[in-house]
DNA sequence: TCTAAGATGGGT
DNA sequence: CCCATCTTAGAA
């Protein structure tokens, strides 16, 4: 079974930090746990994606402040949910001091815990079908866009370190769908767990 | 007001 | 390849 003590839940000064790039590097390996609906669920988060309101026109944020990204102006630590193609609710780490619009989106994990609840939510039986994809991720672990601005250092959803995690290979890639951003899309700011049955497209070139 | 496009996913 | 589905941002 699993025991929840081995993992130890990321304080507020982990997402402060202003390297975004560096956040979503670390949180390879990390796991997100959500407790929605008197329901657990726990997915070792294994691709991530970096987003900077600065200087990175793949960003929301980028020269724009507005009703949807003031979330992400806002203080490291919360949750920015929005919506896509009107249908997937993607579900993103905001970062950096307040005005410093950075967030990281999680785009894949491996189900570790609730794997049933999962499956009920997705109406796919398959471990890699369940949270292998930005949208479908939000979709097995309960979150919606109801959850835009919640604190990631609540009891609703957080994420959690491995005491006893060792080190971790990681591939670097070049974002997925951000196309439109010009030179921005070739950044290398796509990380996965090297070797994960679980991330959502496969590495192609930078 | 109006409209095009989007950090996707599933099916053909 | 196609399409579901709807909010957002920016234009008019």
């Amino acid at each position: 079974m699993f025991d929840l003590t081995t993992y130890e839940k990321l304080p507020k000064s982990f997402y402060l930090r202003s390297d975004v790039v560096q956040i979503a590097k670390d949180l390879i390996g990390k796991v997100l746990f959500t407790n929605i609906g008197g329901i657990l669920t726990a997915a070792k988060i294994v691709e991530t994606e970096a987003y900077c309101g600065r200087n990175d026109r793949a960003c929301h944020a980028f020269e724009r402040r507005t009703k949807r990204t003031e979330t992400m102006y806002g203080e490291g630590g919360v949750a920015y949910v929005y919506l896509c193609y009107g249908i997937h609710h993607l579900f993103n780490v905001v970062t950096n001091m307040h005005d410093h619009a950075d967030a990281v989106l999680i785009r894949a994990a491996e189900p570790i815990i609730g794997i049933e609840q999962m499956q009920l939510r997705r109406k796919k039986q398959k471990p890699t079908q369940l949270t292998s994809g930005p949208g479908v991720l939000s979709q097995a672990l309960g979150i919606s866009t109801t959850y835009n601005e919640a604190s990631l250092v609540g009891e609703e959803i957080w994420i959690g370190a491995d005491r006893n995690q060792i080190r971790l290979e990681i591939e670097i890639d070049r974002r997925v769908g951000v196309d439109y951003a010009g030179e921005d899309a070739l950044l290398p700011w796509r990380f996965m767990l090297r070797e994960s049955e679980y991330v959502s497209v496969k590495k192609r070139n930078l």
